[in-house]
DNA sequence: TGAATATTTTAACATTTCTTGTATTGTCGA
DNA sequence: TCGACAATACAAGAAATGTTAAAATATTCA
């Protein structure tokens, strides 16, 4: 993963709304959640949803499907994979035991 | 790791030199590096460079310790882990193996 | 003690991001 | 086709964040 792309990645998660909404997908698997249905969950306004949904897709984090007359979002486990790496790589230069993440990866 | 504390250290890493600053540190493992040596590196000024790594402290994400005239900064592994960790909790509701994050901790 | 070095603090300003209300687009079912 | 539903797009104002230069603090060494 890039630098912008991990630095897009970490801004959209940097905010309350967005974070809820990806752990709330994360959590919801392959399967996914409508906007509609994730709006209601966080208690706010349509248009502020799609305004955060379109940040977390825009950084790659979350992927959206129509279905109907309403749109899906799902995590996009492999961005969210090297998000993790990224943080992590090089870690202690060469000496990752200090890092306590041996099993990092 | 809270919410909160999540949403502060992401918050924190969302800006290209702090983000930079913390791959550094997180390369320099526990030798940290002074502030003056990561401004030079970086390029920026001293006043922007402290701004950035209170931000970074604020957040939990590194230490600092003075040493003679320098303050040494290092990263604070345990948090790094736990921010990890907190990302990756609860993932696929139960069935990791869909997230590809098996070997993930 | 005083000059030099390393870093932080403060304040003003510029920029970016977030929220809200309203309008618009797309889909379904009678 | 019309009405209702689901979601996005847009515009304007509010709030948060980042940059810069100048001043202040702490430490070392001659």
């Amino acid at each position: 993963m890039k630098d912008e792309a991990a630095l897009s990645a970490l801004a959209a998660l940097a905010q309350e709304d967005r974070l809820t909404t990806f752990r709330l997908l994360v959590k919801a698997g392959a399967d996914g959640l409508a906007a509609g249905e994730i709006a209601t969950r966080l208690g706010i306004a349509p248009a502020r949803m799609s305004f955060h949904l379109a940040g977390l897709e825009r950084a790659g984090l979350v992927v959206r499907e129509r279905q109907g007359r309403r749109i899906i979002y799902t995590v996009s486990f492999s961005r969210m994979r090297a998000l993790v790496e990224f943080l992590t790589e090089d870690c202690c230069g060469g000496h990752p035991e200090i890092c306590g993440l041996e099993s990092a990866r």
